[in-house]
Formats: C-alpha cells, sequence, structure tokens
DNA sequence: GCCGTTTTCGGCCCGACTGTTTTCAGTCG
C-alpha cells in the first residue's frame, strides 16, 4: 500500500484542482495544494494521528485536520465527494495536458461538454474549438501537441511509483509458506527511468498458493490471467503486475531470462550458440544431447558462458556483453559510496521540512557532508534576499557538529543569457553553488548551448543542476547541442547533477554516457524538498550505474577533503 | 482555508510569457 501520507495528499491535491476547476476562491485552493505538499513530506504517519497533531502539521487548520480523520473513519471525505459528483474525473484528467488549466478545462466542459483528453483531440481536430472565447488557432495547436506529449506518457509509471508497488508485494509473497526465494525482474530490476509493468518472479514446488495470495492481495483490482506458471494483475492504479512461479532449480535461468533486457538476452543466447549451447528460462542446456548445464543462478548461468555477471543496470546491449567476456566491466558506484549530497532545500524557499529536521535526517543517513542550497533570489516565487541567505548561512554555522560537515549553498538561476543571480563578491561566500535553468526553456538550441556554457564558464557555479529540465511525462527536455556544453564542463571543471527525484532523473543515462566522453564528473543529488525525499538517492545511483560510473566519476562519493580541492580548482578557470 | 513580533482580519509565492484580447486571462515555475 502506499504510505497513508501519500494517499492523503493525493486527496488533498484532487480537492484543490476540483476547487479551482470549479472557480472556487484561487487562495483556498492553493492552501489545500501546500497542505498536499506539507503532509506529502511530512516525516511521520498521519494515520491515526488526532486533531492536535493534525494541525502542527504547517499547512494544516481545523479544517483539514478534520477531513483528514474523516477520511481515516469513513474511507471518503464528504466535501471531496459533492465536487467529484459535479464535475467528471476526465475533465480533471484533462489538465495533464500542458497549456491546459483548470479554467479552460472547465469552459470546455461547460461550453462543449468535452470531458476526456480524447474527447478533446476529436473537437480539435474537428474544429469544434472555433469560435470559443479563448481558444484561437494557436491554442489549439499548441493543445493537440501537449496531447501528444502526455500521450507518450501513457502507460508507464515512474520508477518509486513502481518499486513501492513491487517492494509490497515481494514482502507479502515472501511470506506466503512454501516460498522459497522471491524478487522483482524486468526494467524495474534494471532500474529504467519509468516502467511499463512490473515482474515479480518467485521460486517454489507448488506454485498455487502463492498465485492465490497474489490474486487476492489488497491492491489487485483484476485479475487478468491466471495459470500455474504465471499470472497477471491490474492493480488498482492500474499498473500491470506480472507473477511468475519456477522451480527454484531454474532460478539463475529465470531471473536471467525476464530481468531482461531483450536485446541483452539476444547477446546472451548468440554466445550461447557459439558455444553450442541453449539458454532459455529453465536453465542453460547442451544442444547436443539437450542435458541441462547450470540454471540455479545467474552468476554459473554467465560464467558457463565465460561471461562475468553482468549487473542489472547494464544489461541494455550498450557493450556489456563484451565487457563481460573480456572482464573490463565497470566497478559500479553504489548506494553505499554515495558520503553526501550537494542540493538540497528547507522551508527557507520551497522546501516543506526545516533546515533542523532535513540536518537530523541527513545524520541518520550517515552522510558525511551535506550541503544545503536555497532557492536565490531571481526566482521571485521564492522571495529570497541577501539578508535571508546570510542568516541561514549563520544559523548552519552555529548548528554544525559532530560527524556530518554540513556546507551552505545555493541553487542559483541560470537566466536567459547564462549569468546567475549574484555578483561575485556575494557568490564566493558559499561553499557550493549549484545553477539551474527555471524559465525560459523554448529559447533556439544555439541560445540555450550558449547560455549553459557561460554558466559552466562562472568560476562560482560547481554544478549544474537537473541539466535538461525534463520532466518524465510533464515537460521534454530543454533543446542544447549536449556535447558543446559537456565540453564546456569538461574543461571548466563544472560537474553536471544527475538529480535523484523520480520525475527528473536528470541527466539521463544516456547523456551521462555522453557526458563522461567529455571528462566530466558528476554529481548524484536528491533536489530533496522534504526529509523523507532524501531516500530517492538510489534512484539516482541506478541512473549513474545504467550509465557505467564508478566512485571516480561521483564526486558525491568522494572524500570531503577530494571533493573541495574539486570546488576551490573552480575559480582559477 | 491558513496564519500572525507587521495583523484574529486581510493578506496569502510573484512575475513573465503567451495568445488573445484592444486591456487581459490563463498558465506556469
Amino acid at each position: 500500500m502506499p504510505r497513508a501520507n501519500d494517499t492523503v495528499a493525493t486527496l488533498l491535491e484532487e480537492y484543490a484542482d476540483l476547487l479551482a476547476i470549479t472557480g472556487g476562491d484561487a487562495f483556498r485552493a492553493r492552501t489545500y495544494e501546500k497542505a498536499a505538499r506539507s503532509v506529502a513530506g511530512h516525516h511521520a504517519d498521519v494515520s491515526g494521528m488526532d486533531a492536535k497533531a493534525l494541525q502542527a502539521i504547517p499547512g494544516v487548520g481545523a479544517s483539514i485536520a478534520e477531513k483528514i480523520i474523516e477520511f481515516f473513519q469513513t474511507g471518503s471525505v464528504a466535501a471531496v465527494e459533492k465536487l467529484r459528483a459535479k464535475i467528471p474525473a476526465g475533465v480533471r484528467a484533462m489538465t495533464v495536458v500542458p497549456g491546459l488549466g483548470p479554467r479552460k478545462a472547465m469552459i470546455l466542459y461547460e461550453q462543449l461538454g468535452i470531458e476526456s483528453v480524447a474527447g478533446l483531440e476529436e473537437a480539435i481536430s474537428e474544429g469544434r474549438l472555433a469560435g470559443l472565447r479563448g481558444f484561437g488557432p494557436k491554442t489549439a495547436e499548441n493543445l493537440l501537441h501537449g496531447i501528444q506529449l502526455a500521450r507518450a506518457q501513457t502507460g508507464r509509471v515512474q520508477i518509486d511509483t513502481a518499486m513501492a508497488v513491487a517492494e509490497e508485494i515481494v514482502g507479502a509473497l515472501s511470506a506466503v509458506p512454501g516460498c522459497l526465494r522471491c524478487t522483482y525482474a524486468g526494467s524495474l530490476r534494471r532500474m529504467r527511468e519509468t516502467i511499463g509493468d512490473v515482474d515479480i518472479l518467485a521460486a517454489a514446488d507448488d506454485p498455487k498458493p502463492l498465485m492465490t495470495a497474489f490474486a487476492n492481495l489488497p491492491l489487485v483490482a483484476e485479475v487478468i490471467v491466471r495459470g500455474d506458471k504465471k499470472t497477471s494483475v491490474r492493480t488498482t492504479a492500474g499498473l500491470q503486475v506480472d507473477l511468475r512461479v519456477v522451480p527454484l532449480a531454474s532460478w539463475g535461468a529465470a531471473l536471467q531470462y525476464f530481468t531482461g533486457s531483450k536485446q541483452h538476452n539476444v547477446r546472451v543466447r548468440e554466445m550461447a550458440v557459439r558455444k553450442g549451447l541453449k539458454l532459455s528460462e529453465y536453465g542453460l542446456y547442451k544442444v547436443e544431447d539437450g542435458s541441462l548445464v547450470v540454471s540455479e543462478t545467474e552468476e554459473e548461468v554467465y560464467a558457463r558462458l565465460g561471461l562475468a555477471w553482468v549487473p542489472p543496470t547494464l544489461r541494455e546491449d550498450r557493450g556489456e556483453v563484451d565487457a563481460a567476456l573480456d572482464g573490463t566491466l565497470p566497478k559500479l558506484i553504489t548506494l553505499e559510496d554515495i558520503r553526501g549530497d550537494l542540493h538540497t532545500h528547507t522551508t527557507l524557499t520551497d522546501g516543506v521540512s526545516t533546515l533542523e529536521e532535513m540536518l537530523a535526517a541527513a545524520r541518520a543517513r550517515g552522510l558525511k557532508y551535506y550541503a544545503v542550497t536555497d532557492h536565490a533570489k531571481n526566482l521571485p516565487m521564492q522571495r529570497m534576499t541577501d539578508a535571508k541567505m546570510l542568516a541561514q548561512r549563520e544559523k548552519i554555522r552555529a548548528l554544525a557538529s559532530g560527524k556530518m560537515t554540513v556546507l551552505h549553498g545555493t541553487e542559483l538561476n541560470i537566466d536567459p543569457d547564462g549569468g546567475v543571480d549574484w555578483d561575485a563578491d556575494f557568490l564566493s561566500g558559499f561553499d557550493v553553488c549549484v545553477a539551474s535553468v527555471h524559465s525560459h526553456f523554448t529559447q533556439s538550441q544555439a541560445e540555450m548551448t550558449r547560455r549553459f556554457v557561460r554558466a559552466c564558464e562562472n568560476p562560482y557555479v560547481h554544478i549544474i543542476g537537473h541539466p535538461t529540465t525534463r520532466q518524465i511525462g510533464r515537460r521534454p527536455p530543454v533543446e542544447a547541442d549536449w556535447d558543446e556544453v559537456f565540453a564546456a564542463a569538461g574543461r571548466t571543471g563544472t560537474a553536471l547533477e544527475i538529480n535523484s527525484y523520480p520525475d527528473r532523473l536528470d541527466l539521463p543515462d544516456d547523456l551521462i554516457l555522453r557526458a563522461k566522453r567529455h571528462g566530466v564528473k558528476f554529481a548524484i543529488n536528491t533536489d530533496s524538498h522534504s526529509t523523507v525525499h532524501l531516500g530517492h538517492l538510489r534512484f539516482g545511483v541506478a541512473q549513474a550505474q545504467r550509465a557505467w560510473l564508478t566512485t571516480d566519476d561521483v564526486i558525491t562519493a568522494w572524500p570531503l577533503s577530494k571533493l573541495r580541492a574539486f570546488l576551490r580548482a573552480k575559480p582559477r578557470v
């Protein structure tokens, strides 16, 4: 089950959207949005909290606390149900289309009766929007483009969503009597950035109890197919999950087979054929007499083919089979190698956890160093000032103690020309500066490239944050000549971020690979806005693995002294 | 609806961009 806080946050978000669509007080809608973010980022579980405890959460007052309690007691909230009855779910769903907000969605519904993305697409192609106030030809064109963008994402979910489902199922099935082994495989084990469906693999002598337990899990909405070897279900959130049960003797071969990727497996099976062997999900066999060679562990299967065991994150047919053959697979960076985080926020800007809470949570995770990098002043909505920044620095210096070194930094805004928020004098006061693009996403490729190159050339910019600025499923990456940007980063000693946030994962793995060829170093950061986001680090590390990175490549895996030397080297550019 | 060493009422994250309008509404970060 999802975290109770996330369930509540989803409900509050929906209520905020419905308020906005029905044209209620905009500030009221925003209040619910804020409360949703705050609840999602709250460290303690809200289920079972009383009104007093709930109201201690910032942004939650008497009314929202009451609704949360009502939700846990009755399973629903009357106020939400009332608005749900007024507005078809499809109207809200239409606002996933970029450029279509609540006001326009409501106009489309009221004037034309449109209540789905498909209905909107049809209406546009039939020209039915013409004449509708506020919907000119350019708007229609932009909406069509937005629909394409939204559609490209359908059917895939963010990696954290899939992981939560998979870990819950593995946990539940592992407890079933007779279950000998259970784990997730497929694209989730390879840690692809989004997941189409979840593959669960289990080993048992008798698959029936596992299949029954699986089909009866609380998160299962529908059983799609049910058999002895395989059962497929759809979860209440619409995610397809396949369970395959194999004999323990086939475990290794099955795990290898169901982890994929398809292209990787094709390459591995070619190796088998050349050795007079045949590889299937049941094992590695001799072609001549059909006798079983090995099948119990993945390591054995790879070894018998003359290959080193290939980490799942590398299994994409990007040269890993050859590397496994001649023993040149990299020693991949792991979660345990990470020593620090250089991009995090607090309540001083848009975080929902205080400085003290963030530091305590980071310490609890055993980080050796941690940079607080709240937004800089040129992002107007953050209302940052020089005085606030300096006051935060004083506070950090006063709080700093113990085994974790706290660095004071900021997340600068790269303006359209490549400049940043402050002058050299003020910038020199920071221990570390991340610089990110937060506006003017649609510049030409040449302008965007120059913008990034100039930012790299700034002696006070140590890290470029979430370089492509994409938001998976919502906003495409900006267009730049990445090789030119990477060359500038390499030349100037500017690290590029691997942002671990599940809807960013930015740089993506293919661009990390390209950047590495230019000698670029990387910072795996969480961009945490709450203590619970610190756990996203695993997803950033996985993207780094997929790009073959080792600890040498990642500055946040370095000891503090080496990191400091890297940061100090920058102003001499 | 929330919140307060400016306020228990009256603000609230502010500004830019876009397409549409002929003075501005909606969307976005």
